[in-house]
DNA sequence: CCGTGATCATTC
DNA sequence: GAATGATCACGG
């Protein structure tokens, strides 16, 4: 067995999703012929691209939807111990450019989140990457409450960045939304726009969402431990 | 060369 | 410990 064919339906992406759910990261990859690296140092994107071929994901590193026929973005989420999000999430990198002139609506952000098909992946740092397992796969779009939230964050980010005031744009900007780094290193450069709006050579960076945003879209489908008070429970206590 | 797949690792 | 800023590999 080697990589699937793309799905031609959402339900057909999502009864393979979960067809995946319950099994380890190992028995996926040992169905596609590729080998499990010991640790994600210097295989960061591996769990991703590993559901992407097993699932059918067509797009490769362009900017497009991962299932194109079906304009469904997938996104991996680590997990931790309670099933909460151990890691923001990627959305796309920022045209520096000509965010000015874009609009909320047909921002990159906007499109990569209209619909996402969420796999939850088991991520204790404990957990040896191949015997982590996969959960089960969640196929979301935002709610208005949620495409609110979002459209604001991005209006403030976007305005920001758009005016050439992107050195007050950190991680700490935006609730649900934030701005963070996205290159080789912090040497990388693209071409931005300074207050003048003339062109000039910027740290590259992407949006992401926060934590706390996915951890809701989570918890709004399965129900999540940490809803009932656990209250001092080995509060104040060291480890070992 | 750039965007996508993210997680690492240093700083709060 | 959590969060921000930095980093790594790969495909097109």
């Amino acid at each position: 067995m080697v990589a699937s064919p793309p799905p031609l339906t959402e339900s057909e992406l999502l009864a393979r999703a979960r067809d995946l759910a319950g099994s380890t990261l190992a028995e996926v990859a040992l169905g596609l012929n590729r080998s499990v690296p010991g640790d994600l140092v210097h295989a960061k994107g591996w769990v991703g691209q590993t559901l992407e071929l097993a699932l059918g994901a067509t797009a490769g590193s362009r900017d497009q939807p991962d299932f194109e026929q079906l304009g469904v973005e997938l996104k991996t989420v680590p997990v931790g111990t309670g099933g909460r999000p151990s890691e923001s999430t990627f959305v796309c990198t920022i045209p520096l450019l000509d965010v000015a002139r874009s609009e909320w609506r047909e921002s990159r952000v906007h499109r990569k989140l209209a619909r996402v098909l969420w796999v939850p992946i088991q991520a204790d740092p404990e957990r040896p990457i191949a015997e982590r397992l996969v959960g089960e796969p969640l196929l979301w779009s935002p709610s208005p409450e949620q495409d609110a939230a979002l459209k604001f964050d991005w209006d403030t980010l976007a305005g920001l960045i758009g005016s050439g005031q992107i050195e007050r744009v950190t991680g700490h900007l935006g609730a649900v939304l934030q701005v963070r780094p996205k290159g080789r290193n912090a040497a990388d450069r693209r071409w931005g726009l300074d207050e003048d709006g003339v062109r000039v050579l910027q740290l590259p960076r992407g949006f992401y969402l926060r934590a706390r945003f996915t951890e809701g879209i989570l918890r709004e489908h399965y129900l999540l431990p940490g809803d009932t008070a656990e209250p001092t429970r080995l509060r104040g206590r060291s480890r070992r």
